[in-house]
RNA sequence: UGAGUUGGCCGGGCGGCCGCGUUGACCUGCGGGUCACCGAGGAAGGUCCGGGCUCCGAAGGACGAGGUGGUGGGUAACACCCACCCGGGGUGACCCGCGGGAAAGUGCCACAGAAAACAGACCGCCCGUGCAAGCGGGUAAGGGUGAAACGGUGGUGUAAGAGACCACCAGCGUUGAUGGUGACAUCGACGGCUCGGUAAACCCCACCUGGAGCAAGACCAGACAGCGUGCGUUUGAGGGCGGUCCGUCCGAGCGCGCGGGUAGGUCGCUUGAGGGUGUCGGCAACGGCACCCCUAGAUGGAUGGUCGCCAACCAAUGGCCCGCAAGGGCCCUGGAGACAGAACCCGGCCUACAGGCCAACUCAUCCC
């Protein structure tokens, strides 16, 4: 689980790193990163929409990203902020599929 | 043993690795760190009712609007619960009922049918007339339609018939006695002979309801910048958080346009109509008393992620064992494991739910 100073909150945080950010799309996962800026702390957010389930199948896609982002947070550059978004299929896939969907957005995303 | 009815309960367990949130203790370089305890549901859901709590000035009146609807009780309250009454269903346990008023008035009653509400008459029957077709009159017994057709059966009566009259029955109204707190039940007396349904149609009757909601509300910190215009200050603008009017109170600012700023923290926030056990009252819902217990508080939102093992469930092939047989047990393999996530808190209702357990009762069959 990803531990609270690591989280992105406000609201206004997630349309900017959304709208300026670099984009990795997928079916499973879309990624968003936006490089440091002022403050050196590495953020994550994550968007789980309605479409994806209802409550119980939101919390769980939310907290297995956390869960496998607390890991991966030393390959982000430091100081850049995060938000993953989850698409529909998310919901379905097993642990392992999401881990290397994840894997594979983040790897396109630091490239670009 | 089989079929069923009702009520209640559970809704996997253990372990490894890696984590999150509140609270407490300790450490700290004040950023935080270490350890310990605790950490989702029976529906947390839908937001359909009822309350607590908070604010709206004291929460007034009339009309309107909305809700409830057998009786008695329970409760903080209810549209909930319990018991009973009435009507309907079932052999029965038991289940179902939006269960006030249709004789205050208005509206509606599809199709079929002659006719759907107040009287009328399609076929028929009878009388008169006519060669006949038919016409005039009487009648509502018989026919057919429909969910429903102006009481039913038998008789008297008649040209044919009819509550026109009579007996019994059903139903209605008035009334008496008995039982019951009451809804109502049982047994009579009298009356006129009979009156359709629908009030989740308007309506009438009785009772109930002020509004908004924890983004309520209170406090702290912080930011900015005003300008134009209209109305108004006892000749009263604008308010008093659901619609109108009245009454009453506050009252010096208020509305519109352009421009600018902030949406950070603390409290509310979990001890409550709270649970558990015993006992007493009550048919029961529930209540009284005594003792014990403290059990989630997030705010992009913690209560978890992953892996393994074991129980229990299902399926099929194979193997072994028991049995005359129907079948049963064990092992290997595979599969399924529901509905669903607190957000101020309670009492209900409704809806969703893989699978499993328990108790009481009913009917049928067999044995003693």
């Amino acid at each position: 689980m990803l531990s609270a100073p690591n989280r992105l909150t406000r609201s206004d945080d997630f349309t900017h790193v959304v709208r300026r950010g670099r984009r990795a799309g997928g079916p499973l996962l879309v990624t968003h990163l936006l490089d440091a800026g002022d403050d050196a702390k590495t953020l994550v957010g994550f968007v789980v929409a309605k479409n994806v389930g209802n409550a119980v199948t939101r919390n769980v896609v939310k907290r297995r990203l956390r869960h496998l982002m607390r890991e991966r947070l030393g390959m982000l550059p430091s100081g850049s902020t995060l938000v993953v978004r989850a698409q529909p299929k998310a919901a379905q896939c097993s642990f392992s599929e999401l881990t290397e969907a994840l894997d594979r957005s983040l790897r396109r995303v630091m490239a670009q």
